[in-house]
DNA sequence: TATGAATGAGTGTTCATTCAT
DNA sequence: CATGAATGAACACTCATTCAT
């Protein structure tokens, strides 16, 4: 019980921190807020995390494990372009539970504040790289299948999908996060897929 | 001439705030950063701006300046597919000069921490959203000529267009800037039109 | 029992805290090292103790009450030359089984941290100055029996014994505490003696 | 005068830094105190110290500056016991000047609080050893010109003569640093000489 | 009574801003 | 007006102490 008791604190923790977080920003969220947030001491949370960055980093580890595990559970697909739905749907489901830290998730690695001052490391970086790459291989399958024109760029299209993705999740975000988001993961891949063009 | 040296200092404390910002995040900036770059005393930049956020939000309004010439430079064009073209590509050739900084800008009014902490305010939010708005009305002429097709959400497309530039400029920034992102203006627009299935 | 056990307890801290005191020094222990010496929780030392300030303190009343013991052992030897040798003997003896925190006990009632902060009060000061006066006394009575020369000052001498003692003992702490440290009971007060003697 | 300005600042917190340590110790000290002894804000103390350690082991190298400059001045003297009997009155001189805070110099490097913490490194660590030795060395010129008896160990000797000029300046400080200490430099050694005189 | 996690007051340090020169 | 040092509010983090289990 003792454990477990640990276990729920440090959750609590991680979901009180990813509401503020996402709501201020890494730098306006001080670790009053995250304590008051979460319903403990100041105090306390260095008894779960060392320090502030840790907290931060720790959401975004937990946030990718998740959706690790999501990817992982559609690579059996065997139609790249199936596969490559299942993964944005999963990944639209996924930022409909965690609404706004997920955008800070996604450009994790860039050029953000939070990038700049390396509270996310290189393994980290890698892990947005990691997601791009995969992309990028998905694209290439379909290129040699024949279901995309080979002379488009993989990598540039899963730069572009990625964006597409981002300014969706964005836009919903400033809409105010009402249901549905999930919907726009076949659009947009139909959309990338098909062109706008009559 | 006493107002244009207070031009020229005033232009030169952009500049190097410009390319501290954009290289370290508006947080890791420090003023004396900024001073040391522009080649002044950290006093001195109180001379010319009220504080650390008014600096920032020039850089944003300035830039926001120099788009809206070229955009009305455009604004002439009949065919709005091709007054689009036009404007991607004063807006890529934008970003080559100013490199980083321009990622800020683009995600400004947005959920970033510069957002979070109200540096700019609903004056410049709607700065941004002008943009889409305009890019929207753009492709909502082009439905109506028949140049797209109809059932897309006008709005969708501005916000899918404007992902896919970020995202392709995020990439260009982590590859080190290289020359000739212009390119991909045509690129974006073409994938976006054509779609990419075969 | 049940007070055999609390006694246990108590000492068991005592001993535990004693190491850890002499190795870091006052401040730089904390209340986790030495439950953790004592293989006991944190909270366990409340029980025991109302506070750090205390378990130090009652520490240095614990070793005055051992040297006082033996102190009085010898008050009954008639020579003081030879009641102080003996003193001297004991005092070194003690310092052999305690090791470095005797160095602390040495310089308590001082201008150390320890004194700064009051976790030794005037009680504890007079224990010093109580030592001090022994010693004293018992130059006195030396040069009454025409042992030393009368004009020197029995204080003077007492303290410049006791600065010998502590530096001998400072010495041997940086050698790393090696056995034999009480023959030098004897090389102190020879050297002193010879320097005072008629 | 900037540069002479910035001088004068430091050595005057330098100079209210040592009252503040000298009188409550490295822990109990906090920049507060420090600052306010010196009339400063707190802030100011980081323009000319990186840290708290910093600004306690600059007093500590500023004094032995001080005191090897001492030693230097009586290094061409001939006589041995002649040399060791200047350096003493130099050592006493300093101390009448600077009163508490030597005490906490002669003792760093030993296992008080300053030394657990590392305040002071091994380099300064050396620099108590290397005083011990050079009395050391001089008991071993004084012992082979037959001066004092050679049988006795000239380490020893610096050991002792350095802990009976501790407790003398230790004993004096608890009578409220009264001037004249000085005086205590000529009885010290001669005690010490007649005891080991051949 | 032992435990060990929660607490929160206290402090070293940073840095935007002010201001005397 | 430039300078650059002084300022002090703000905040992350520590750790002695408390207290529910």
């Amino acid at each position: 019980m003792r454990s477990e008791t640990r276990a729920t604190y440090r959750e609590a923790i991680l979901v009180a921190a990813e509401r503020v977080f996402g709501r201020l920003g890494f730098y306006e969220t001080k670790m009053a807020d995250v304590a008051a947030e979460a319903g403990v001491a100041a105090g306390t949370l260095y008894n779960y995390f060392t320090n502030k960055d840790e907290i931060f980093a720790s959401i975004i580890v937990r946030s990718r494990e998740q959706i690790d595990g999501m990817v992982q559970a559609h690579m059996g697909v065997e139609d790249p372009i199936e596969r490559m739905r299942l993964r944005l749907r999963g990944v639209f489901g996924f930022v409909e539970d965690h609404g706004p830290l997920f955008a800070s998730f996604i450009r994790v690695g860039g050029f953000t504040d939070y990038a700049a001052k390396r509270v996310i490391d290189e393994d980290h970086e890698l892990g947005h790289s990691k997601y791009l790459e995969l992309s990028a291989n998905t694209f290439r399958e379909a290129a040699e299948r024949g279901q995309i024109r080979r002379e488009l760029d993989p990598e540039f299209l899963a730069a572009v999908l990625s964006g597409m993705c981002d300014s969706t999740i964005f836009a919903w975000f400033r809409r105010g996060c009402p249901p549905g988001i999930v919907d726009y993961a076949d659009q947009l891949l139909d959309l990338l897929l098909r062109g706008a063009r009559t």
